[in-house]
RNA sequence: CGGGGCGUAGUAUAGAGGCAGUAUGCAUGCUUUGGGAGCAUGAGGCCCGAGUUCAAUUCUCGGCGCCCCGACCA
């Protein structure tokens, strides 16, 4: 992509309403747009990234037998009832609004009550079982006070998958699954030397969650670290004994075991091979998109801007021409043509603007590899290819580079 | 929801009861061109309402908005 087609321009000055350096780094350079307190808009460049992550999402989702769908956003209060979840005194964060012609609804915060209640129409009998059904999609939460950028918004995008099982042994062996597909996702996603599975409270759930909780002074969380090998923790709000090191962490995912709390109150039962009628046992894994773009950025970015691991970089290398000389443009556009071509996404910076101001904003935008033709190209014959995060520099031929970049 | 802080140009900031300044960004011209260049010219601004005052962007009150600490976080 050309780079003035993204429109969007870098700053140098950090907005002065953030102070997270997620907001502040994604702000300046052109990835997010705030709209208002907890609300932001995606930019050309943002919203790369969060399909990046959401493609990591579901392959490792589809790996594990999951099956993607969308749920709406608008909830019918109803269904909300059977669950005891409609009452403010229940849940205090619901954005509710009501229909012209009468009638409350609810903007989704949660995905438990839709999927329960839907599924009641399809599960009837134990061959149905079990499915993992899951969503990507805009979730609502009227947030006393949100904080830390895009970390803890009142409008943000999530991943929901709900396990539907036939007891409670099928049940664990796909929570143990879950459990493996998520160490995955923050593997990939560039975290998972930082990221500890952690035991937490269940909250009004169940006894026990498991947290993932990626370690940083940016953490509104604090764990105990009780494996340092195994990536284990624990955390604060249900440790005894403290033992183990303190952290700081953000929560960037979770998984639940729901019981039949909620099969019950919807009736999702299923008839089984001794024509028993059984409750379905459901567990529920999240992942805030947003929220894990953030705090890849508040983990991995240094003085000189953000650091994106690649696979979930906007492009996989930023291509930079820093000479007017004709000559040298004609082989930057053939360059991009090549690359294009071969399918490596390319981030073409061939604006009229100073070979300095390009690499400072290259720094601050954080695609793994930059490749500069310039006048020391032509003479050479050789591109310049440089490392984002180790700042090495190498000088290779064309199919080197092709080949380095293909990988 | 309790406490604290702050609203001045696209962005970041200074300022005073009486012509609102600087930097950056933007536009134009010239000079420059491998780590956010230089000079010149130009466009662009005091959150909203009420009160006090001859005069309010400045003081007072109210509203709205934003940030931080705490509470909450299914």
């Amino acid at each position: 992509m050309l780079q003035r087609r993204l429109f969007t321009k870098t700053r140098k000055e950090a907005p002065k309403d953030e102070v997270s350096k997620n907001a502040e780094l994604l702000i300046r350079g052109g990835f997010i747009h705030k709209e208002m307190a907890g609300v932001y808009s995606f930019l050309p460049l943002g919203l790369r990234v969060i399909k990046k992550i959401e493609e990591i999402i579901r392959e490792e989702m589809n790996a594990i037998g999951g099956t993607e769908m969308r749920t709406a956003v608008l909830q019918n209060k109803e269904i909300w009832e059977k669950s005891g979840r409609w009452d403010d005194a229940v849940v205090d964060n619901w954005f509710k609004t009501s229909l012209k012609n009468g009638g409350e609804i609810g903007l989704s915060f949660t995905n438990e009550e839709a999927y329960s209640n839907l599924l009641t129409q399809y599960i009837s009998s134990y061959k149905d079982l079990p499915v993992y059904p899951y969503d990507f999609k805009n979730i609502f939460r009227n947030e006393t006070r949100s904080k830390s950028g895009i970390l803890r918004g009142r409008e943000f995008y999530w991943k929901a998958l709900y396990s539907f099982s036939r007891d409670d042994a099928e049940h664990e062996e796909f929570y143990e699954k879950a459990k493996q597909a998520y160490k995955n996702i923050f593997n990939r996603a560039g975290i998972g030397e930082y990221t500890y599975l952690t035991r937490a409270s269940g909250g009004s759930f169940s006894e026990f969650s498991h947290e993932f909780q990626t370690v940083t002074e940016a953490g509104e969380d604090t764990i105990y670290i009780t494996d340092e090998e195994k990536k284990e923790a624990i955390n604060k709000e249900i440790a005894k004994g403290n033992e183990g090191r303190e952290a700081q962490a953000i929560e960037v995912g979770n998984i639940f075991s729901l019981g039949t709390k909620f099969s019950e109150p919807f009736g999702l039962a299923y008839n089984d091979a001794d024509s028993k009628k059984k409750l379905v046992v459901m567990g529920s894994y999240g992942i805030g998109l947003g929220r894990l773009m953030g705090t890849i950025v508040e983990v991995l970015s240094d003085e000189r801007g953000i650091v994106w691991p690649r696979e979930v970089a906007p492009f996989r290398v930023h291509l930079i021409l820093v000479s007017e000389d004709k000559k040298i443009r004609a082989l930057a556009d053939e360059l991009y043509k090549t690359l294009t071509s071969r399918g490596i996404e390319t981030l073409y910076d061939d604006r009229d603007v100073r070979a300095g101001e390009k690499f400072a904003d290259s720094d601050l935008i954080g695609i793994p590899s930059r490749i500069i033709v310039g006048n020391k190209t032509i003479e050479s014959k050789l591109y310049e290819l440089k490392d984002r995060e180790s700042g090495e520099m190498r000088e290779v031929s064309l199919e080197h580079l092709i080949e380095e970049l293909k990988s």
